[in-house]
RNA sequence: GCGGGUGUAGCUCAGUGGCAGAGCGUCGGCUUCCCAAGCCGAUAAUGUGGGUUCGAUUCCCAUCACCCGCUCCA
């Protein structure tokens, strides 16, 4: 367990501005949460960083961006619509929750009914089954059930004026099928060869039955997803080789290894797709939680986009002439979960020699919302020097600016954030144009001229 | 969804059936000028909606949100 509660990064986010309850001046919205001014930063620097190491280095990978809002017949191939798709039903005795199907399914494994298979059934089957058999409830073996109720892990919405069916839609539930869907099209424009694979950056959204944990599960999230295309019976390789490149990606950012595992899924864990899946967690403080899902999904996604639309989704080896439908790895991550998982291993309270603690944010320089803060050691009389300082390096990074209060103050609002370095204007720079940097995590100083400064920021920000 | 708990200032907490308080923070002024100094001043709150009452932040009901546990979880 980590040695700090989530409460003290809520409070954190809350005072400092990095994240607010969503909707609070109405009473809230339950597990929405707003990005403040600090916030946005600190996650926009946490997908850069993805970006960078995912497609900009890539030799392999390419980027793309798309629609929220996809064809519903999207969804009837990937599987969505059926597997999304729950029959829940009460117990009113004991208030205990099923899937209806599960208690027949059950019921029929008990008394070896092999041909009761409620899967494909209506929901007024399922309720009329379980009525003529008294099946009851296992948990306190009453038969006094609520109706069925369907529960859709989608988001419905209407497209146009007619809220008819024909005109539902669903919120993506992942970003993963918009890249599938353009697999042809992102190949075909980019002149990739296999293996090749598509990032994406988006949100997603997904109606959880219980939600919580601060950002950890929220319904409306944001996804960092590659699809990594390659010859049938290399997936292994591949499937080793983006887990490694994952991990290395968490720890080259500054994570704590220790905060790190690697869960690999049992063979009967796997989904149907997949014949592989590492979940890499980190552990918070409520718990060790998934951040990245690297799963083998050999050619199921595009197969079945294949056979539901009708477009041949081969490909033809330029080499060997040979053609094959792409086997895909897809390495998933939360874009907010491993945002808050470098927010909270990058929390400590320090205890000073003076007896005092200073709530500092260790966060790697590439991560942290502002790079530096611009100090002015007397306010009107350096002030000026300050604010051109504050203007050559905003040109570059984000900055803050402060001259309110004592220097020692200062220092500590901007460890508090996370901002590695303080650069102080004091008398010595008007004379000689050198200013002080001020380390966050040793707090050692160094004498610096003016004009070197963006060049040893971008040093620092490097990872 | 179920059970339990909690809602007072930006934060941490007092308090009362009859004018709602402190510390911290924030802002302004004076002073100081390299690790949360000092003084002066300012700032702002009873989650929401009903009910009982002459009067409710306080008592009752509902609702919303949060916390803990359970349940669920591609």
């Amino acid at each position: 367990m980590s040695a700090f509660g989530m409460d003290k990064i809520v409070a954190l986010c809350k005072n400092r501005g990095f994240i607010f309850a969503g909707s609070e001046i109405y009473g809230g919205l339950a597990n929405t949460w707003d990005y403040g001014p600090l916030g946005v930063e600190f996650k926009n620097n946490v997908k850069k960083a993805w970006w960078r190491k995912f497609v900009q280095e890539s030799p392999y990978n390419v980027g793309m961006d798309s629609a929220i809002l996809m064809n519903p017949e999207t969804w009837v191939a990937s599987g969505h619509v059926v597997n999304f798709n729950d029959p829940l039903m009460d117990c009113k005795a004991c208030k205990a929750r099923f899937r209806a199907d599960k208690l027949i399914e059950d019921y029929a494994n008990t008394h070896n009914l092999a041909d009761v298979h409620p899967d494909g059934w209506s929901h007024e089957q399922m309720q009329q089954y379980i009525a003529e058999n008294g099946i009851v409830c296992p948990e306190c073996g009453k038969s006094d059930f609520t109706g069925i109720r369907k529960f859709n892990m989608m988001f419905k919405t209407f497209q146009g004026v007619n809220e008819d069916t024909a005109s539902e839609l669903y919120l993506r539930p992942e970003t993963a099928q918009g890249i599938f869907v353009n697999f042809k099209n992102v190949q075909r424009t980019t002149r990739r060869k296999i293996p090749f694979g598509i990032a994406q950056v988006g949100k997603s959204f997904r109606n959880e039955i219980t939600p919580g944990n601060f950002t950890f599960r929220t319904r409306e999230f944001e996804q960092m997803e590659l699809e990594f295309f390659c010859e049938p019976g290399t997936e292994m390789k591949w499937y080793v080789y983006w887990k490694d490149y994952a991990k290395n990606f968490l720890l080259s950012l500054g994570m704590t290894q220790e905060h790190i595992r690697l869960r690999e899924h049992e063979q009967a864990e796997l989904s149907h797709y997949s014949n592989g899946t590492t979940d890499i967690e980190y552990l918070f403080p409520f718990g060790w939680g998934e951040l990245w899902g690297v799963a083998s999904r050999t050619d199921f996604d595009l197969k079945a986009h294949a056979a539901h639309s009708g477009v041949s989704f081969e490909y033809q080896d330029p080499f060997t002439n040979a053609k094959y439908v792409p086997y895909c790895v897809e390495p998933s991550l939360g874009a907010d979960r491993v945002t808050l998982a470098f927010l909270c291993d990058a929390y400590d309270e320090e205890k000073l020699e003076d007896g005092e603690t200073r709530n500092i944010l260790h966060l790697h320089p590439a991560l942290a919302p502002y790079k530096a803060a611009i100090l002015p050691l007397q306010k009107n009389k350096l002030g000026d020097k300050a604010l051109e300082v504050y203007a050559l390096l905003s040109k570059y990074f984000m900055v803050d600016y402060d001259d309110s209060g004592a220097i020692g103050k200062r220092y500590r609002r901007a460890d508090e954030v996370g901002t590695p370095m303080c650069i102080t204007i004091d008398f010595d720079t008007l004379e000689d144009g050198s200013v002080t940097v001020r380390d966050r995590d040793t707090m050692a100083q160094i004498r610096l001229p003016i004009d070197q400064l963006v060049e040893y920021v971008n040093n620092r920000i490097d990872f």
